[in-house]
DNA sequence: TCTGGGGTCCTAGGACCC
DNA sequence: TCTGGGGTCCTAGGACCC
């Protein structure tokens, strides 16, 4: 196996920073992006922030409980996206082996451009000079053998809370070949990628806490606690063997809406409404991407947080919004019906389409199919067959004069606005 | 102090086919 | 006949990640 060198760059609390720049007079302030609503969570939190006890995924109200004084905002998705992109491309412009996560951080594998680019601790001061210059952001670089290591030790580089301003972080930290046992050995056991709050109970239960713990543990116990998979890949991730890729190019699995209301909804008539809006946005992001799926899962949280999805998988592949509502909505019905869960309140539903084919799928099979044949393979398939060019035509309409001038009907399907533009 | 929204991957059972 | 085993697809749920 080739001996890698991986960088794991992380954005140090990136949409409160982003908040910050836009805004000069948040600097040095608590701030809080996201949890805005009553039922909300904390999406992102400035250092000044997480000295008072604020976190990520903290729900609002606990964050105000802890700092009354913070300023608190609504997350700008389309600004931080733009400002992701910028630092994507600062990122290919050194390897184009990035493979992002999330919108603030990524990996980099620069085990082949080591000789061209310099020592891996200069790559990353580079990286941190200019996210600074171009974007004015901070961020924080770990360098290391895997990604495991390389995402722990870009912790390490971070800035620390504390009451005043924050204590600034390494920026770099480099774990050397070889130590990558010692280095994991005292850390908690969820440090590990892919073990989370439920994994790390069970093996507390056994007394294991510790990446070293793990670690001197035959594997064969791991595995009966944990099941092959898990427990195989437990035992490698404690003593330093990630043998993950970075993959610049990943390709999209599913992809989905879900919208948690402000207060429970117990209308049908309102749930089937919203549906159609999540389906018209899913299908509208699948023809952005130039994909379509065979698969439509709804999914309906209750008002006591119980959870369930329902999916159904018809012929052809979806990415027309009169489609996916009438899969959608006919899952809707079923997943209601069980459980009396209408009559319960429903906290939230989301739509998403998976069983994703590439580009050119739903142009060829409408093609193939022809304008009539549609139907015949059933009415779901008939409404992507009639839909398809129409929403096309609308996506164009939307890129030419803005989101308002087309909108979907009450009927499921898309008419252009009287006000709107053309 | 009740718990977001975007995803990925794994498990497990049943249908169906050879 | 009271009985195979493997492969693939589908559905549902759950853990996990940022």
């Amino acid at each position: 196996v080739q001996e890698r060198t991986v960088l794991h760059v992380d954005m140090d609390a990136f949409y409160a920073s982003v908040e910050v720049l836009d805004n000069p007079e948040l600097a040095g302030r608590p701030v809080v992006v996201g949890g805005s609503s009553t039922r909300g969570v904390v999406a992102s939190c400035s250092y000044q922030a997480r000295a008072y006890g604020v976190r990520a995924a903290m729900p609002a109200a606990t964050a105000r409980a802890c700092c009354p004084d913070a300023v608190f905002l609504p997350p700008r998705m389309a600004r931080y996206r733009a400002v992701s992109t910028r630092f994507r491309e600062i990122l290919r412009d050194i390897t184009p082996l990035v493979e992002p996560i999330g919108l603030d951080e990524a990996f980099l594998d620069v085990s082949g451009c080591l000789r061209l680019l310099g020592r891996p601790e200069d790559i990353g001061a580079g990286i941190r000079d200019q996210v600074r210059g171009a974007l004015g952001l901070q961020c924080s670089v770990g360098v290391g053998s895997s990604k495991l290591v390389a995402k722990l030790a870009s912790r390490d580089a971070k800035p620390r809370a504390c009451l005043g301003h924050p204590e600034e972080g390494a920026g770099v930290v480099v774990v050397a070949r070889g130590a990558e046992r010692r280095y994991l050995a005292p850390r908690p056991v969820g440090d590990l990628w892919g073990i989370g709050p439920a994994t790390v109970t069970r093996l507390a239960q056994v007394g294991v806490r510790t990446a070293g713990d793990v670690a001197s543990l035959p594997v064969g116990v791991l595995v009966s606690h944990l099941g092959r998979s898990l427990g195989q890949r437990l035992a490698e991730l404690a003593v330093g063997d990630d043998p993950r890729a970075v993959v610049p190019g990943a390709p999209v699995r599913s992809v989905g809406h879900e919208e948690t209301f402000c207060a429970d909804l117990h209308d049908l008539g309102a749930l089937a409404a919203r549906v159609q809006v999540m389906a018209e946005a899913v299908g509208r992001a699948l023809r952005d991407r130039n994909l379509a799926g065979r698969t439509v899962t709804i999914k309906v949280r209750s008002s006591d947080f119980t959870t369930v999805t329902r999916s159904r998988t018809v012929g052809r592949p979806l990415d027309a919004g009169p489609a996916i509502t009438a899969v959608g909505r006919e899952l809707l019905g079923t997943a209601l019906e069980e459980g009396d869960r209408a009559a319960r309140g429903v906290r939230l539903l989301g739509v998403s389409v998976s069983g994703l084919s590439g580009p050119g799928t739903v142009e060829q099979l409408a093609f193939d199919l022809g304008p009539a044949s549609g139907t015949a393979a059933g009415p779901v398939e008939g409404l992507q067959a009639s839909w398809a060019a129409v929403s096309r035509v609308a996506d164009g309409i939307r890129a030419r004069f803005g989101d308002g001038a087309v909108s979907a009907g009450a009927g499921g399907g898309v008419r252009a606005m009287p006000g709107g533009a053309g």
